[in-house]
DNA sequence: AAGGCTTCCAACCGCCACGCG
DNA sequence: TCGCGTGGCGGTTGGAAGCCT
């Protein structure tokens, strides 16, 4: 792709994927991760090319991803941060979990542009439109990136040119960075990006959150479910790596939460997960009912949340399960919707449950708890301010409000 | 019902940066 | 230092779906 060797070496499909492919490309991860993408769809036997399989992993199959429509903090997050980010999408949706920079990118340009505008906000400027024809403010003439990136509040210089054109990685972005001296003069007031996107950011903290992002490994499921004696024994799940799905927080700096002391399950849920937008909060689970002391049963937290265009998931669930197997084989994560009836034995009880019923989240059993595992690396958020002293907090959605106690609901899914 | 128009978004393109030999 | 391979990013496009007349 993009003048890509591996683009010229043979004639590759092209367009929308089949959910063949996606099954394909999903199986490839979940047994190998995705290791150098050029070899990826050798590999996984796609007449794809590597830059192809990796946007479609990114955008569209990757487990982490929220999907669904952007709730209006989401989008008023943007909107601030563009402000001061101008169109550095990568950046943007580093600090909204889930969220993929192109998704960002056409929500800006097919909505959010549109509702500035209405409102009198010239989008490349975040000025009133006014202002901008008064002819005071120039549109500058190399279109709208510059104008962004040059954002009113960081006058145009050739440093910022730098700056926008050389961005930081996550961890060194602008975000955490104070701008180079040479952009902030010396007794300017203008205030540095470092200190609007903290301001921003915290503005937004309580109901988005992830304020720097790092990028680290993380693991295949098959990985993640490998948690001793979850349910056989009192302990918890701190030996899983963090990911960035919300729902797959089971560790790092984690609260403990005894879930049901029947089965003598302790569920810890991290301390250090970025608070979620209302959207995706209310959370259940469900364990299968083999659960119970099978140490044999490998344990993987996922999230689907693969809904399409309008629907809004209220019910993002957490699914901790055991090894299962799908009668329909895996699954694109674009198929799983709560509505989709796609049947899940679970373990040897070979009991069946309606996808709609496992809730969102699995992840291709079969072929993930067959792997021997590479990391695979995701784009991992940690979201420092993030404060969560109960589970409560993951019940925001109206339904589960009326859920009085998180405890209730796990215990009755515990039982189920 | 049908044709044209508009909207939206998944995917592609082109470019750049970086690592490595 | 240079060339090559690769990953990543932002801009653009093609087509499916929805809307309008």
């Amino acid at each position: 792709m993009g003048g890509h060797s591996c683009c010229y070496k043979q004639k590759l499909r092209k367009g929308l994927w089949s959910p063949e492919e996606d099954e394909k490309l999903i199986k490839h991860i979940a047994k190998y991760g995705h290791g150098c993408w050029s070899s990826v769809p050798k590999q996984a036997g796609l007449q794809r090319c590597g830059k192809s399989c990796r946007l479609r992993w990114i955008n569209y199959l990757r487990p982490d991803l929220k999907r669904g429509t952007f709730s209006q903090q989401e989008e008023d997050l943007i909107i601030e941060l563009h402000a001061v980010l101008g169109n550095r999408w990568s950046k943007i949706a580093a600090h909204l979990p889930g969220r993929t920079d192109n998704e960002i990118k056409n929500l800006w340009n097919s909505c959010i542009k549109k509702k500035l505008r209405q409102r009198g906000i010239d989008p490349n400027t975040h000025k009133p439109l006014a202002e901008v024809e008064g002819g005071d403010e120039k549109v500058p003439s190399n279109g709208e990136k510059n104008s962004s990136s040059n954002d009113l509040r960081f006058p145009a210089s050739p440093a910022n040119d730098k700056l926008a054109a050389k961005e930081l990685t996550p961890s060194t972005s602008a975000v955490d960075k104070p701008l180079d001296e040479s952009t902030t003069p010396k007794g300017s007031s203008t205030p540095t990006k470092e200190l609007l996107l903290d301001q921003l950011l915290a503005t937004h903290e309580s109901t988005l959150s992830c304020r720097s992002s790092i990028s680290m490994g993380c693991f295949p499921l098959p990985q993640l479910s490998r948690a001793p004696d979850f349910c056989g024994n009192p302990t918890t799940l701190a030996a899983l790596p963090i990911s960035s799905n919300p729902l797959l927080w089971l560790n790092h700096t984690a609260t403990q939460y005894d879930v049901n002391p029947e089965l003598n399950c302790n569920i810890a849920i991290s301390t250090d997960a970025p608070s979620l937008s209302t959207t995706i909060l209310s959370t259940s689970m469900v364990l299968p009912p083999s659960c119970a002391g099978d140490d044999a049963t490998n344990w993987y937290a996922g999230n689907c949340d693969s809904s399409r265009r309008s629907m809004v998931n209220d019910a993002t669930s957490m699914a901790l399960q055991s090894s299962c197997s799908f009668d329909s084989g895996i699954s694109a994560w674009s198929d799983l919707t709560p509505d989709k009836d796609v049947q899940v034995h679970l373990g040897e009880d070979n009991q069946d449950l309606k996808w709609s019923e496992y809730l969102h989240g699995a992840f291709p059993a079969t072929a993930a708890t067959q792997a021997q595992c590479q990391p695979l690396y995701l784009d991992v958020k940690r979201g420092g301010q993030f404060a969560m002293n109960g589970l409560s907090t993951w019940h925001q959605s109206p339904q589960l409000q009326q859920q009085s106690h998180a405890s209730d609901i796990y215990a009755k899914d515990f039982h189920s």
